[in-house]
DNA sequence: ATCAGGCATGTAATCGTTTACATTCATGGG
DNA sequence: CCCATGAATGTAAACGATTACATGCCTGAT
């Protein structure tokens, strides 16, 4: 745990090159001259090019190590057409879910020696612009897309470029991309089966936004279950919400003013929106589970602060996924295009069964 | 919104050259061919220097737009010695705070046309690592460096080279380095004086881990605060505290086991521990604030969902004034050393005064 | 008519690597 | 003793921009 295992010579070396002078930066050229031997040669050592004598190869590293030579980045890429990079676009807005999946794509690129440059894209507009950026040749050599915002058609043109793409959480028809998905169906299916099971009778839903996969499938997983259950979906009691916090805590707080009676249960297909909906139970003095079972869907950090039974995303591990999957294009690997990774239920204390302590 | 405003003509020029030919890259030397002028003019054009004709520009333009010509960063980067790049490091573990943090120095980036890389530092070892990569010439401009694990003493060898760091949430005295901080005293004092003014007479403080500066400051802004109000701070209820959730979840179950009578209330020192405090006690079926008032430091988003009373700290902020640390100093604009941000006492119902609704 | 001066543009060196190809040299088989 | 072979190394041409400097041309003052 001592710095110099990490830096060693730090200060007597990297700092100066031999002539005492700071701004020129060491380059192979001043790391050939020192060890005697050609530019191309030093290169080979860099590169553990196996074609290189083992005495040679000692002179050079010391030179490399006397001198402090790190080899430039910009050079480096522009010489070999690679960037070792992926690039990432990130949404703006990120209830912690996509934070972890960044987390999963770092994980497996930093194993391949692979960096990360990310972008976050604010609006929707912005997004197209901000993609395009990266587009521009030499700057990361693929692409994770974890943006929803996006047209279909958009993400078709890009992937006409050179480029690898990774979509995350969406396939695109008819665009040559690669993309890792969660299985939305079993995930929801398994929280209305769990739900049915506990004997639930009333169990509305709160849904997506229409229009994206996530809602869609999700929404789909309920009405599997409900029918294998033999099970009647209550028209009344499926509410359209958008997924974020304030759908769920208005449509909460619109239905208690209405003064209908609350469902026995409700599973919402996200978890900020469930946790709207738990603070607007909350405000009014209504107990989770005792007055509403809750369900949410991603199990992000914070629902299991609240308690909050959900179907857990493996968001690091789509992130290794996808991470994965743009190396793997980008240095010609086979990779299966479309991945599906399995949910699993969480049950905590908001659906009613938790035993108390 | 329109597809075509970002990226026109994609699929009709930019895949092919004239050649047929996917392979290479449109070059500057191409756009020169094509408008019949030299690539030095072409690079004017792109680069918006004010010394080129209009009517030239005006056919560099076109030629650019025909040929779908985008610049090559890495070529640019190495002749201009600037990659437009900033390097964030980033912890591995993470309640929200760095995300928040990271949201706001992509802001200010953007605004300056600058891009992110990010890297993960897992653990303390690896986070040298990574650093030491980031420090090779030319990957990215500046380093904004969010780790806590690291030693002055790296932090000091790291700032002797020539590329500008920020560090956040940390001074390091006697390093050439920038430093954006938060006020922790006036927070810590402020949480405390309220908890003071509400009449609570037994406060026990869960610390942060020793040598930390935000867990020093902020337990001397609760020294200040208590001597200021004639107030005396009980040993036993200064608990030690490592800033994780755990930390409090534990400590707290601790207490409870021993069997001696709880506080009036509580200040954790950061929200984490606030939340595993808060879980702890609900585990016993024992109310937040009534049994215990609970105060946090930092409204992390989950804070919120928790109806957690805490200290705001500006995260976007911190980013935002970050970033542009970074980037003045890269772009040798003056630039302060050490910033301090205000914080502010957010008040919500864990520590007993929120009208029920 | 001449020429200083400034604007628009071109020429070519440069940034720091990588790598195809050329060269050198020693080795062992014939 | 000669030569084919192959390992180790060197030479120099990319890679795709930027930019200092040179050049040419036009204008207007003298």
């Amino acid at each position: 745990m001592n710095v110099n295992d990490y830096m060693p010579d730090v200060s007597d070396t990297i700092l100066r090159d031999g002539t005492g002078d700071f701004a020129r930066p060491v380059t192979v050229l001043d790391v050939s001259r020192q060890s005697g031997v050609s530019t191309a040669t030093v290169s080979r050592v860099i590169n553990q090019s196996p074609k290189v004598s083992p005495a040679t190869r000692g002179r050079v590293l010391k030179a490399i190590e006397k001198l402090g030579y790190m080899r430039n980045h910009s050079a480096r890429a522009l010489a070999r057409q690679k960037t070792d990079t992926i690039g990432v676009v990130f949404p703006g807005i990120d209830s912690g879910f996509f934070s972890e999946v960044l987390k999963g794509i770092n994980e497996y690129a930093v194993s391949r020696d692979y960096h990360l440059m990310v972008a976050f894209s604010q609006g929707k507009d912005d997004e197209h612009g901000r993609i395009a950026e990266y587009l521009q040749a030499g700057r990361v050599d693929a692409l994770i897309l974890m943006s929803l915002g996006m047209s279909d058609q958009f993400v078709r043109q890009a992937s006409q470029r050179e480029l690898p793409i990774v979509l995350i959480d969406r396939p695109v028809k008819g665009a040559r991309v690669a993309s890792v998905m969660i299985d939305n169906i079993s995930g929801a299916g398994a929280a209305m089966s769990h739900l049915l099971g506990l004997g639930y009778k009333r169990i509305a839903i709160l849904k997506g936004p229409d229009g994206t996969i996530d809602a869609e499938q999700r929404f789909d997983g309920c009405q599997r279950a409900a029918k294998h259950a033999g099970y009647k979906l209550n028209k009344d009691l499926v509410w359209p919400g958008n997924f974020l916090w304030e759908s769920g805590y208005e449509l909460m707080n619109n239905w208690l003013d209405s003064g209908k009676p609350l469902p026995d249960a409700m599973f919402a297909l996200n978890d900020p929106m469930a946790m709207g909906v738990m603070e607007a139970m909350r405000e009014r003095g209504l107990s989770v589970p005792d007055d509403m079972a809750l369900v949410g869907f991603d199990d992000v950090q914070a629902a299991r602060y609240l308690g909050l039974t959900t179907v857990r995303s493996p968001m690091r591990e789509m992130g290794r996924v996808a991470s994965q999957a743009a190396i793997n294009l980008v240095t010609g690997g086979r990779t299966q295009l479309e991945q599906v990774l399995a949910t699993d239920l969480v049950v905590r204390r908001s659906c009613g069964v938790e035993k108390k302590s």
